[in-house]
DNA sequence: ATGGCCACCGAGGGTGGA
């Protein structure tokens, strides 16, 4: 089993690229972020075309996301619930007997915004929700873009505060860890430096001056039987790519 | 080494992303 996630900033964009890439990983879900498309504009021809299933929460212009998958897709369920909130972030369905979480954090803009603010409390009421979440499926993944650059090595090293790498967000992230969640992509020996995301500006991929904020967590049940986890860079090489890369894991 | 890019909407430049 092969599971992906991948921030592809409009999918109306970058359609071509994630079509080009499902033919040549054969991934068997993916997770996928920032659609910035409503559902009436989702597109599902060309996903079903491709030999995918699709379910999706979006909406205009911002956030949105999806779980496309070889085997369709069950029991799905949208947003974090009891938080009320416009902002599509949150899709979860049930595959393989593996309950499969797309979720796209906050961004947070700034760390005196509203919208840092709002991040944790966002945080807050994800972690509360898995909880729960995690006693119901044991056998779970939360794939996406997490905002967050869990660790010092998990960021440039000129990259040393500010936004995504803040103690308040490491914390946060630490309270999904303590659920007993697992960073997969840590449970295997990685290269230095490696990232999932690169500024669109300052020639930041060139220089690699990243952040690795994609994530798939995974549960204590599942965690054991995980192969391997990676990050293919190669979209991110492309002609009008997305600023983040496909992170990808693989279970026995 | 964060103004400099990209996508959105909509017809200008403002907003948001990370």
């Amino acid at each position: 089993m092969k599971i992906a996630t991948w921030n592809v900033n409009s999918l109306k964009v970058r359609l071509p690229h994630l079509l080009d890439w499902l033919a040549a990983e054969q991934a068997d879900v993916v997770c996928l972020q920032e659609l910035k498309c409503e559902d009436k504009a989702f597109p599902l021809a060309e996903i079903e075309a491709a030999g995918y299933h699709a379910a999706f929460n979006g909406q205009k212009t911002y956030n949105g996301v999806a779980i496309i998958s070889r085997a369709e897709a069950q029991d799905v369920s949208r947003d974090i619930p009891g938080f009320a909130d416009e902002q599509k972030r949150i899709i979860a369905a049930t595959i393989g007997g593996v309950r499969v979480i797309s979720a796209y954090f906050p961004n947070g803009q700034a760390l005196d915004s509203d919208k840092y603010t709002y991040k944790l409390a966002w945080l807050e009421a994800l972690t509360a929700w898995l909880k729960d979440e995690l006693v119901r499926y044991p056998q779970l993944v939360l794939a996406g873009d997490y905002n967050i650059a869990p660790e010092e090595r998990d960021a440039h090293p000129d990259w040393k505060e500010g936004l995504l790498v803040s103690e308040p967000e490491r914390t946060a992230f630490r309270a999904l860890v303590n659920l007993g969640l697992v960073d997969a992509f840590r449970l295997f020996e990685q290269a230095e430096k490696s990232y999932s995301w690169w500024d669109y500006r300052m020639m930041a991929f060139r220089r690699n001056f990243g952040l690795r904020i994609d994530h798939l967590l995974v549960s204590p049940a599942l965690a054991p039987q995980v192969t391997r986890s990676w990050i293919d860079k190669a979209p991110r090489k492309l002609e009008r790519p997305s600023d983040h890369t496909p992170v990808l894991l693989e279970w026995a």
